[in-house]
RNA sequence: CGGGGCGUAGCUCAGCCAGGUUAGAGCGCACGGUUCGGGACCGUGAGGUCGGUGGUUCAAAUCCACUCGCCCCGACCA
C-alpha cells in the first residue's frame, strides 16, 4: 500500500560498474561447528522471550547508550552517536533543501510564556523542569528547562515578522529538550533527548497546511529510505494530537513485538499560537493577520526505532547507509608475515576513496570472537580474509542479514562488490521489514474481533472508524492498551460502519499498542 | 503516588535465616606465555567505606531501627 522503495545510492559509494571479464562471485554456505549457532548468545536476553529486555541488553552491549548518573537521562555512547549523526544528517540536509534555515534559541524559557497558550501549558506542565536559583538567589521568575519551543520562537519572531513580505519564516533548530518522565527507556523515552524541531510561520492556512505535508514526507524519506523501516503516514486522533496543535500528523513504524512506534510528528496549528503570542503581519490587503504557524520534529528516539525494527536474537541489525561502520574486515592470521600479506592485499580494496566506511579490526581476539561482537553490534557486512583466501586471491563476503552464508570475492572484484552488496542489503532490510508490517497488519471490523486480535496476536489493526473519543478510551479498555495511531493519508473512505460502535464510519484509522 | 523486589569488586551474584580468623566465585581488567577460519587456555596480579546513619553485642555484610538509591507492575508520554 506504501509506494516503492526507491533503489537508493549508499551513502557516499561511488558506484562503480563491473567490468564484464572480471570473475563472479561464489555463493557457498558454510556449516558453522555444532553448538555455535543453536540460538545461544552470550550477554543479550533473547528477543522472542523477553522483548523489553533483549532491547535493554542490546543498546548496552552494543555500545549505543548506557545509563548515566543521572536518573532518566542516558550516555550516549560514541557507536551510538554516531549512528545517530547518520540519521541527522541525510535529515538535515533534506530540511535545508526544503527552504528551511537553522537557529538557536535559548534551552530556558521563562514560565510565563509557557502559560500563554492554554491548550499548550496544560499538556506540558507535568513534564517542567524549572529552574529557580541563579547567582545564589531565587529568580524572579522560574526558567522551565524547554520542553520544545514553540512559546520562545513565537516570542522571539513577534520583533522579525511585521508584513507578508517576511514571510514565509522558515526556521529549524537542533537541540535537547527536557520532560519529566516517569518511566524512561534508553531512546525512547529519557528526560533529556536531542531532536530537531522546526518551526514554521505562514501567510495563508494553505500554505502552513502543505508545510506539514512537506515535512512529514522528509521523515518518511528518513525512515524508509535511509533507515529501511516502512511507516504509515497519518493524522492523528483528537486525543492523540499535540497539545496547542489544531491537527497533527506521524509516521508510525511497527517494531519487531508489533507494536507502533511514533518516528516522527508534524503539526499545523493555524492561529493558535500567533494569537496567543499576539504575532501579527500585515497582509496584501494592509490588514494586521496573524501567521499560520507550524511546527514538526524528529528525534533520537529513530535509534531505538531501527535497533526495534531491524535487530535479532544475535543483537543489532543496521541498515547500511546509517551503519556508522558498513564492513568490518576480521584478518586471520598467525605470524607478522601473514599479516603483513594481509595488509598488503587489502590495501587498494580497501582505500578510503572508495567511499565506503570500513573498519579492519586488528584487535588481539580471536576471530570468532570478532565475529561475534561485529555482529552483535550490527555491521551489514564482513570480510573474513586469511592465508587461505589469500592463496586463492579472494575474501569471504558474510552479510549480517544471513550469517551462514559465506560469498567468495575475488580481491579485483571487491571495490566494486562492496558499494553493490550493501546497496542489496539495504533493500533487503525494507523488503524483510515491509513484509513483517504486512504480515502483522489485518484489517477487522469489530470491536469483539479487535479485542480478540490484541489477546492473541501483535501488531496493527486498520478498522473504519466514526472518530469518537469515547471509542478510543472503550478500545484502549477492552484491549489492553490499543490506541489508534493514525488516520491513514489518502485512505479511500470506508462505505460501512465504524467497528467500534457501528455509527457511520468517517474514515479508517490504525490501532495498536504503542511506545 | 499505590503494590512487589533488590542494594556485597567494573558486571552478575554467593555468604545473611542459626553473628566469630585476613569477605568469596564467575566474568571483565593488567602482565607473561601458549593460541588464532564461529565467543581459547594456563599462570600471576590489581581491584571492596559489604548503599548510608544510628543501635544491640566482647564481636555485625549477617540482628534491630531509620534513611537513601535502584529495578519491576499500575495512572502520563517525542
Amino acid at each position: 500500500m506504501r509506494r516503492e522503495f526507491r533503489p537508493a545510492q549508499i551513502g557516499r559509494l561511488n558506484g562503480a560498474a563491473r567490468p564484464a571479464e572480471w570473475p563472479t562471485a561464489r555463493i557457498i554456505v558454510s556449516h558453522m561447528p555444532a553448538g555455535s549457532d543453536d540460538g545461544f548468545v552470550k550477554d543479550i536476553r533473547k528477543q522472542s522471550q523477553d522483548f523489553p529486555g533483549w532491547y535493554n541488553d542490546v543498546v548496552r552491549k552494543a555500545e549505543l547508550a548506557d545509563n548515566s548518573p543521572v536518573a532518566g537521562s542516558m550516555v550516549i555512547r560514541p557507536y551510538g552517536y554516531s549512528l545517530w549523526e547518520n540519521i541527522r544528517d541525510p535529515l538535515d540536509a533534506l530540511i535545508k533543501q526544503t527552504g528551511h534555515e537553522n537557529w538557536y534559541f535559548p534551552a530556558l524559557i521563562p514560565l510565563s510564556f509557557l502559560q500563554k497558550e492554554k491548550e499548550h501549558v496544560a499538556g506540558f506542565a507535568p513534564e517542567f523542569q524549572l529552574v529557580t536559583h541563579g547567582g545564589g538567589k531565587e529568580l524572579e521568575e522560574p526558567l522551565v528547562l524547554r520542553p520544545t519551543s514553540e512559546t520562545m520562537i513565537a516570542s522571539v519572531l513577534r520583533n522579525y515578522i511585521q508584513s507578508y513580505r517576511d514571510l514565509p519564516v522558515l526556521t529549524n533548530q537542533w537541540n535537547n529538550v527536557f520532560r519529566w518522565e516517569l518511566r524512561t527507556r534508553f531512546f525512547l523515552r529519557t528526560r533529556e533527548f536531542l531532536w530537531q524541531e522546526g518551526h514554521t510561520f505562514h501567510e495563508t492556512a494553505a500554505e502552513a497546511e502543505e508545510e506539514v505535508d512537506r515535512m512529514l514526507e522528509c521523515y518518511r524519506q528518513i525512515c524508509e529510505d535511509w533507515c529501511a523501516m516502512p511507516v504509515f503516514l497519518g493524522r492523528k486522533s483528537e486525543t492523540e494530537k499535540f497539545a496547542g496543535a489544531q491537527y497533527s500528523t506521524a509516521v508510525e513504524a511497527m517494531m519487531k513485538d508489533g507494536k507502533a512506534l511514533q518516528a516522527g510528528t508534524s503539526h499545523y496549528f493555524g492561529q493558535n499560537f500567533t494569537r496567543a503570542y499576539d504575532l501579527t503581519f500585515t497582509d496584501r490587503s494592509n490588514q494586521r493577520e496573524h501567521p499560520h504557524s507550524t511546527s514538526w520534529g524528529m528525534s533520537t528516539r529513530m535509534v531505538g526505532a531501527v535497533v526495534m525494527a531491524h535487530g535479532d536474537d544475535f543483537g543489532l541489525q543496521l541498515p547500511p547507509r546509517i551503519a556508522p561502520i558498513q564492513v568490518v574486515v576480521v584478518p586471520i592470521f598467525r605470524t607478522e608475515d601473514e599479516k603483513s600479506q594481509i595488509q598488503e592485499a587489502l590495501g587498494p580494496a580497501l582505500h578510503p576513496a572508495a567511499g565506503v566506511r570500513v573498519k579492519v579490526d586488528w584487535r588481539d581476539e580471536r576471530p570468532g570472537f570478532k565475529f561475534n561482537e561485529w555482529e552483535l553490534k550490527g555491521v551489514p557486512l564482513r570480510i573474513e580474509v586469511g592465508p587461505r583466501d589469500l592463496a586463492k586471491g579472494e575474501v569471504l563476503l558474510v552479510r549480517r542479514l544471513d550469517r551462514s552464508k559465506k560469498e567468495s570475492v575475488p580481491l579485483l572484484m571487491l571495490k566494486s562488490r562492496l558499494p553493490e552488496a550493501l546497496s542489496e542489503i539495504q533493500q533487503a532490510m525494507y523488503a524483510r521489514a515491509l513484509q513483517f508490517r504486512t504480515e502483522h497488519t489485518v484489517r477487522l471490523d469489530s470491536l469483539a474481533a479487535m479485542v480478540d486480535f490484541f489477546e492473541h496476536r501483535i501488531g496493527f489493526v486498520i478498522t473504519p472508524w466514526c472518530g469518537r473519543a469515547e471509542d478510543e478510551k472503550l478500545v484502549q479498555e477492552r484491549t489492553g492498551g490499543a490506541t489508534t495511531r493514525v488516520i491513514p493519508k489518502n485512505a479511500a473512505k470506508p462505505a460501512g460502519a465504524c467497528a467500534v460502535c457501528g455509527t457511520p464510519a468517517v474514515s479508517d484509522v490504525i490501532w495498536a499498542k504503542a511506545y
